[in-house]
DNA sequence: TAAAATTTGTACGTATGTATC
DNA sequence: CGATACATACGTACAAATTTT
């Protein structure tokens, strides 16, 4: 009988993820989006684990890592509870659920934003509702007033997680106003990605407040529901962090321009 | 001191996977993509083991869900090991890591198709190699003996099957000639819901024909490179489907035609 | 002052699944 | 390929803490 050749595929390595860490990524998830705030109290122990459909002891373990980042304050008593003490999320509370992306590939993922992005925000701008609006501009403010509490000083590492802060929950806040959950999971993939390259490109911003701008922008745009003006705008918004990565990396980003139908995509010079 | 109130904000469960259901998605996956053909024979246990991380006898647990399934066959002995047997994967192998979205939003998985794929579709025509569009190719013929099978015939459950794959596989490799990993990821997590209707769309095809067509087509635009042509077949095969799909189901789609160029966006009122 | 209600903290027994041999 | 040992999660129950009544 011939030899049948082992195939040539190679698998990758499975990472198993433990409920507790599911859990508790699922908690920083809301935190991140901006549905539970800094100094809420989330919903009981009980509550929770029923909603999350794990057991007590499950999330009592999710809730020991969220304290030991110093995200939550569990307080014991009658008006006691679990309470967001901070809105920084260590990296290493997320990120687990997904297949390990190399970090050379770290183009393609800006790649795909520009190929998705101005999309999303196009069908956003058809279905957003008052309160989709409302979590953008939300997530504008907070960019301005990170923008402006450092104002001419060193953007320290708080100012460049909250610049991060801003830009996510924007992204969050457009895939929502969508308001199909299959675009809301597909940018929710992307941004998981995102918040590696945005950590290591932030400090290297020209300029926050131009960052800050271009978020703006963006909002700007799509409540003017203008399509060309929300390309331009989401597209100036990452080529903002593009650029800021180059720096950061030292190489440049292979800058494969996104076609888009009869519209030229802008190309800098360099 | 003043009640604070719990927030409000509601939690989706989680659903736990066991590492070795991972495992079998893992290599069913290798299967729905064509990477490894009927008939042939996988890894060693050893080897495969070794490549996804986890133990033997995990392994073999998740080899008993597949030779349960049917889809593997393992056999004793020097010349024996794992050999694929079919390219029917019974759903319950699959869509287990991914959180639950309710059949109600089945639509929102197409106008996702209709945002995402025409823009990977021309992406792909851009760096397409030789070998992708060898697999492009292949699903295709696919696609066409399938149909020839069941000319004039009534579709049987593994005529539908045999469809759905060949569609699958087609999205897969072209979503693989963007040689972007994260449009392969997102494309992937789109492609796991789409399952779910594909299975219940393609008994009420019109004509398998048809589907073939559209299938074809879509190949000759990529291979054209002209963005207009590439358009129009992905509109035209993700239309069959959808029309396909509101037969099945007794209801329309929502059909938010997505916007592109300098169509204005209709604004809601509200 | 005391009791009741709410919520966290702790502990144990069971079951299941994984890893090692 | 099988068997044993270990880790993990679940369910339940009860104890402790704190505020409200």
């Amino acid at each position: 009988m011939k030899r049948i050749q082992p195939t040539r595929f190679v698998f990758q390595p499975v990472q198993l993820v433990r409920p507790c860490e599911v859990v508790a990524y699922r908690i920083t998830e809301a935190i991140r989006s901006g549905d539970v705030k800094i100094g809420e109290r989330l919903p009981s122990e009980q509550s929770l684990s029923a909603q999350l459909g794990v057991s007590r002891p499950t999330l009592r373990e999710a809730l020991k890592l969220l304290v030991q980042a110093g995200v939550v304050e569990v307080l014991p008593g009658s008006s006691g509870g679990i309470f967001v003490t901070s809105e920084r999320i260590p990296p290493e509370l997320g990120g687990f659920p997904l297949p390990e992306l190399p970090l050379q590939d770290i183009d393609s993922v800006m790649e795909a934003r520009r190929l998705f992005e101005p999309h999303v925000a196009r069908l956003a701008a058809m279905y957003a509702t008052p309160s989709d609006f409302e979590r953008m501009r939300e997530a504008v403010s907070l960019s301005e007033e990170t923008c402006k509490k450092f104002k001419n000083k060193k953007i320290s590492e708080e100012g460049a997680q909250g610049m991060t802060l801003a830009s996510t929950r924007f992204n969050i806040a457009v895939a929502r106003a969508t308001q199909n959950e299959m675009i809301v999971q597909m940018m929710e993939v992307m941004l998981r990605r995102m918040e590696m390259v945005r950590t290591m490109a932030v400090h290297a911003l020209p300029d926050i407040g131009l960052s800050t701008q271009t978020l703006r922008d963006s909002l700007l745009a799509i409540e003017s529901g203008d399509p060309v003006q929300i390309d331009a705008a989401t597209a100036s918004r990452i080529g903002l962090l593009e650029s800021a990565w180059e720096k950061a990396a030292g190489k440049r980003l292979r800058r494969r321009t996104v076609s888009r139908g009869a519209i030229a995509a802008p190309r800098r010079s360099h």
